[in-house]
Formats: C-alpha cells, structure tokens, sequence
DNA sequence: CCGGATGTTCACCT
DNA sequence: GAGGTGAACATCCG
C-alpha cells in the first residue's frame, strides 16, 4: 500500500472524524498496538477525548485529541475505513474481501460513526504519540535545501536514500521508481554524486509526481508503473528496463536514459 | 507449489 | 556510526 498519496487521502477522510468524542475503542490485536503501549493503554487514553486535528507526515496519520495524538500506520496492506467508508477504493496489492477479523483497531463515536483501520497483513499498527521527530521531512514539503541535506555526504544509492524515512518521510518503493524514471537519474548512483544540476531537477520532479499522482488517484497511476514488470520496456526511448535491488526493494530503471 | 508484492523494525553482520 | 541483509508480519495473485 500505501504511500504518501494514499495517507493523504486517508488524512483527508479522516478530518470526517475531526470534532467527534470517542465513545469507544476497540483494539483486539495486541500486537498491533506499537511503542510499548497496551490495548488498555488505547482505550484509557482516547475514551472521551475529541478529535481536534486531522494530520500527516510521511505515511504516519496523526489524530490529535487535546491530551495525546493517535499515530496510525497502514504498511503494505492498511485500509482505513471512516463511518464504513473507504478512503481508497482498490488498494494494489490489498485484498479486495472484507473480512471483520482484519479489523486491528476500532474506534466508535458518541453520536454514531466509526473509524476502522483494514489491515490483512498486520503490517501497520496503532501508536500514542508517535515520535514525529523520527521522520525525515515530509516529502511533499521538502525543498531544494532540504534535498541538499539529503543526499549530502552518503554513498549510499539514490534510492535507498529516497525510501529512508527518516531522511525523507513519504516515499516509498512506486514512487521512488517514478521519480528516479523522470528525473533521467540511474536509482543506483551514489547520493552523493548527484550534482547541483540534477538535485534541482530530482526537487521539483518530486513535487511534480506527488501533485499530478494525487490527482490521478495515487501511487500506482505514474506513467512508469505499467511497465515495471518483466518484458517491460521504456515508454520514452523503447529500452528493455533493467531490474535490480535496491534499499532490499525491486528496482525498475531504463539503463539507456537513467544515468 | 512457489515467489513476489506500495512497509517498518530490529537483529546481526562487515 | 554507516550501511547492507534477512527475518517477521499474513494474504493475494500469477
């Protein structure tokens, strides 16, 4: 699942939520519940707070309630569902079935409504305040200085760099590719080689994707995606792409024009 | 049946 | 400390 994109769009359907008290909270996985808190520690906390803040950094959604802010992240294979409604329809790679037992958190509200997190997998989880301060700067944010920094003094490959949240919050394995593709720059290079010129081409390739990708309907609609597979060849200058490892993630790159 | 898939964290190496 | 690897989570799809 999910990256930026789509925690965008679940912080957007989460501001529904945004006024409500908490009636009750239901967190039947313990192992779901993250940061050394407990189930209980869930529901003496946020029973009868009110919601106050619908945010986001990187792929962490963050409910603030006055007293402590709820951290919800989805994984591969998160859905969030507010009042039976989904803040993405198809996620790729999710499953399509709704099956209560991957309910891993529920939250009720006085009044009416819910809030669900869909998690097949148990990849995501639930956390009471989230240390933010462990993240990178988020992505969509992030300017030119700020890349600077990124890629500053490692050798590490480009897209390893890209995918380390706590560099860089928000991008994850589709859109690094994309923006790799588009901005001309083989994934594998060290960070450190980029020069100033290609930076400033890799800063506003970011935000081009990211604006035009939230448009379209998220992570998977990039003009690279549908090639990404075995046979499958550059839409720019018909050159079979390479695949490799990078940052442990399939890497898709067009050996011609990436460099 | 096997392998791989939008993620994160942690242990364990070098 | 940096950086890489593999495991774990559990389901779907080809």
């Amino acid at each position: 699942m999910p990256e930026i994109l789509e925690i965008e769009a679940y912080r957007r359907l989460a501001e529904k939520v945004v006024g409500r008290v908490v009636s009750e909270v239901q967190a039947p996985d313990h192992w779901y519940v993250k940061g050394g808190a407990t189930p209980e520690d869930l529901v003496e906390n946020l029973t009868n707070r009110r919601f106050t803040k619908s945010r986001r950094k990187g792929k962490l959604l963050l409910l603030d309630s006055g007293g402590p802010t709820l951290g919800l992240r989805f994984g591969m294979t998160g859905r969030l569902f507010v009042d039976g409604k989904a803040g993405i329809d198809q996620l790729e790679w999710g499953s399509r079935r709704i099956n209560p037992a991957w309910h891993r958190f529920i939250i009720e509200f006085k009044g009416g409504g819910s809030l669900v997190i869909d998690d097949p997998r148990r990849l995501g989880g639930v956390e009471l305040n989230p240390q933010e301060e462990r993240l990178g700067p988020d992505a969509w944010e992030i300017r030119l200085p700020g890349l600077r920094k990124v890629l500053s003094n490692s050798t590490t490959a480009l897209k390893a760099r890209l995918l380390d949240q706590s560099r860089i919050a928000g991008l994850g394995n589709l859109l690094v590719d994309e923006i790799c593709w588009r901005s001309s720059l083989d994934p594998n290079r060290p960070a450190n080689s980029l020069e100033e010129k290609e930076i400033k081409i890799l800063n506003r390739t970011i935000r081009t994707v990211l604006d035009q990708l939230d448009k379209r309907g998220g992570s998977h609609t990039g003009d690279f995606f549908e090639h990404r597979n075995k046979g499958g060849v550059c839409p720019l200058d018909a050159q079979p792409l390479r695949r490799s490892e990078a940052g442990g993630r399939t890497t898709w790159w067009c050996p011609l024009h990436q460099r």
